[in-house]
RNA sequence: GGCGGGUUAGCUCAGCUGGUUAGAGCGCAUGAUUCAUAAUCAUGAGGUCCCGAGUUCAAGUCUCGGACCCGCUACCA
């Protein structure tokens, strides 16, 4: 692992460009990779930091047509939030680029036209949903029909978004299309393929074998992946929206997204410099990807092959991908609005940039999910950055100030006590650059506050407003090492709380540091003159809390409110007697109840119907247990032909009704029937 | 069901290849202190290291079994 890098790239996952960013996106990703890039910029290492909006995909055009506008305006609404927004809370990207530029169309092109013309896809022809009307192949999700597990009339082709299923467009009942409304037909359509099997070989000797320092859960889902076997992945989609697929009969198919989402961080390069090819073709670069868990197939399995195949390129040195975080005790959603929103937080928090990046950072979700509460925000802007480091901070100024009326005093002789704790601030940078080189920036975080933490015992161990009184000449001393640490301070916390630093250096009136001095005593020369103090941190008070906690249970009541008139579910089609009496529904008694093996859901029920004893597998088993069932009595739908499920074959269906929370109630007759009694 | 990750003080987390009384920050208690945004400093009280079995002279750390949480995946008439 030894390796001597002389260069850095630092790539960010790309926000996708339907959203704006959320405490989430920060903690998990753009944090952790600005917290690396600038320690290594601070070092004076050659590093680039490339991130960009992926504004491709069907989600994007989705979100168009429901808002009657063009892909194209909002991946330039969203690209222009998130733009701005990064810049506001100091990500100190050298490029935020974005997919749907010139430079990126061409790169992708181009990559992909290299992997067509070395062979290195497999081509594949199959039948697609296709919509005459509207002239177009549809995606999944551009078909719509009715759930076959809960009957959702509004389920997508590729998940139903009531009950949650996964489901495949063949699935749904009376599919249509959702851009012309019209009953799509099939038809036969090409695609290309990049066959991952083929680098399973490759990718098991690089990550399972020369990889082994990455992070455990990067490691494991790696493994897991290769150890599953890998399959051919499709790289183009029927699609207007995207990147045309560069080859001959192939109008109307554009690059699939993650195929070229990826190949945005080259793109990003190449808008950057023209020395780009020096970062992406050399040995001797080191390039490190900055991800979510959800990320991780993509960027270790997919895209590293995708660089293998083509062969020019180098590969990641490390993914330190980042687990979720979640808010308030539930799960970040974009689409429920449960998140602190990046560009709100700046608004209504103007100046407390530092904040959100020293509490996301202390608190980020480095080995399992993490939750972020606005109690704990408080805590820590208020013990911890205001108390420990804006205290420290302050005080030194302030009795600078005071003593020597901003002239920053001689350092006289040391004392064992002084060298000691000269010697606690320069131990730190060790510690400091081990925890950032291995990504973890967590403990590297508290290092750097440690700093403080020193200078605040060094000031009560050596009271200088005492010994002013008796040994002015000491206090000299004292305060000259006191306002030592305090640039330390500043040069340390820069990675994590850039603003803060910079006031820090503006409040004793130097220059920007470089990382090499960290540790050093003579960051300021005696006599020099500082500035006036002010504060770094002001504490945050509890209606202030409490207003980001209101407006929080605000989107839970709207939630839920919206939760329950979804609920109600339309009146279907009217049918004539004679359908519904085609329905053959019987009381009928459970008798036996056990789960099916190797099932989540589903149970095998024997009933007694009254007409026979059968069997009926039910996908309940999430809501009911087998104990609870057996002697209940039930309406069954008994006519229904069988199917089979698991190997077993199921004779009808037990009737259920769904509330509004999505649990499951058994329909029982008012008081004990005989079985096979007809229902209707 | 399969696979991956997780489960250590009230809270958030460290504990590398097994080795003396299990650590940190915050919170809490007591004391000191007043330069400082009632900030700081010291001391202390808090843990059956999810449960059970095993390997070992020795296990939070290894093996097996189980529970629960998160994610991916299969299944869901």
């Amino acid at each position: 692992m030894a390796k001597e890098f002389k260069r850095y790239l630092v790539t960010s996952a790309l926000p996708y460009a339907n959203g704006p960013v959320h405490i989430g996106h920060l903690a998990g990703v753009y944090i952790p990779s600005d917290i690396y890039t600038r320690y290594l910029r601070l070092k004076g290492c050659d590093v680039i930091s490339v991130c960009g909006s992926d504004e491709h995909g069907v989600p994007i055009t989705i979100k168009a047509r429901k808002e009657g506008v063009t892909p194209q305006q909002i991946v330039d609404r969203y690209h222009a939030l998130i733009k701005k927004s990064f810049e506001g809370l100091g990500m100190s990207f050298d490029i935020y680029s974005r997919t749907s530029s010139k430079t990126h169309a061409e790169t992708a092109s181009d990559f992909f036209r290299k992997l067509y013309d070395e062979g290195k896809f497999i081509e594949k022809t199959s039948m697609q949903y296709y919509d005459e009307e509207a002239q177009t192949f549809l995606a999944d999700r551009y078909i719509v029909g009715t759930c076959p597990k809960c009957g959702n009339d509004r389920a997508y082709g590729d998940q139903c978004e009531k009950c949650g299923s996964t489901l495949s467009p063949d699935e749904l009942i009376d599919p249509h299309s959702a851009v012309s409304g019209s009953v799509p037909v099939k038809r036969e359509t090409k695609h290309w393929y990049l066959p991952l099997d083929r680098y399973e070989g490759f990718l098991r000797e690089w990550i399972l074998e020369g990889h082994k320092e990455w992070k455990t859960n990067v490691y494991g889902q790696c493994k897991s992946w290769l150890d599953g076997g890998l399959q051919p992945r499709a790289v183009s989609r029927d699609l207007d929206w995207g990147i045309p697929v560069p080859v001959e009969g192939a109008e109307g198919k554009v690059l699939y997204v993650w195929f070229d989402a990826p190949i945005g961080y080259i793109s990003a390069t190449k808008d950057l410099t023209p020395d780009w090819e020096k970062y992406w073709k050399s040995e001797d670069t080191k390039m490190v990807h900055f991800i979510g868990k959800d990320n991780i197939v993509f960027h270790c399995i997919v895209f590293p092959s995708m660089l293998k195949a083509h062969g020019d390129y180098i590969l990641p040195e490390n993914v330190p991908a980042n687990e979720f975080l979640n808010l308030e005790g539930d799960k970040i959603s974009t689409s429920r609005n449960w998140a602190v929103w990046l560009h709100e937080y700046l608004e209504e928090f103007p100046g407390k940039e530092d904040v959100l990046r020293y509490v996301l950072c202390a608190n980020a979700p480095e080995t399992k999910d993490n939750d972020f509460t606005w109690k704990d925000f408080q805590a820590r802007n208020n013990n911890e950055l205001v108390a420990v480091l804006g205290n420290f901070v302050n005080r030194a100024l302030v009795l600078t100030q005071k003593y020597y009326g901003g002239k920053v005093p001689a350092c006289g002789e040391l004392n064992d006590y002084d060298r000691q704790t000269v010697a606690e601030v320069a131990a730190v940078k060790a510690s400091l650059e081990g925890n950032i080189e291995n990504y973890r920036f967590r403990e590297a975080l508290k290092d750097a506050m440690n700093i403080s933490r020193i200078g605040n015992k060094y000031l009560a161990d050596t009271e200088p407003w005492k010994v002013v009184k008796t040994d002015p000449k000491r206090v000299e001393t004292i305060l000259n090492i006191a306002l030592q640490i305090t640039a330390n301070t500043a040069i340390a916390i820069e990675p994590f709380m850039p603003f803060s630093a910079a006031k820090i250096l503006g409040m004793l009136a130097v220059e920007k540091f470089s990382w090499e001095r960290l540790g050093a005593m003579d960051l300021i020369p005696a006599g020099h003159a500082i500035g006036e103090p002010a504060l770094l941190f002001e504490k945050i008070e509890d209606d202030v809390i409490q207003h980001q906690l209101d407006k929080l249970a605000a989107t839970k009541a709207a939630n839920e409110a919206a939760e329950s008139n979804q609920s109600i579910e339309p009146q279907k089609d009217t049918i004539q007697f004679d359908d519904f009496q085609k329905m053959d529904i019987r009381v009928s008694t459970i008798l036996e109840a056990e789960k099916v093996a190797k099932t989540k859901k589903l149970l095998k029920l024997t009933v007694d119907t009254g007409i026979d004893k059968r069997v009926i597998v039910s996908g309940i088993a999430e809501h009911f247990t087998p104990e609870e069932l057996v002697g209940k009595q039930v309406l069954v739908l008994v006519n229904l032909a069988p199917r089979e499920l698991k190997g077993i074959l199921s004779n009808g269906m037990i009737l259920m009704a769904e509330d509004a929370s999505g649990k499951l109630r058994l329909l029982q007759p008012g008081e004990t029937t005989n079985n096979g009694a007809v229902v209707g």
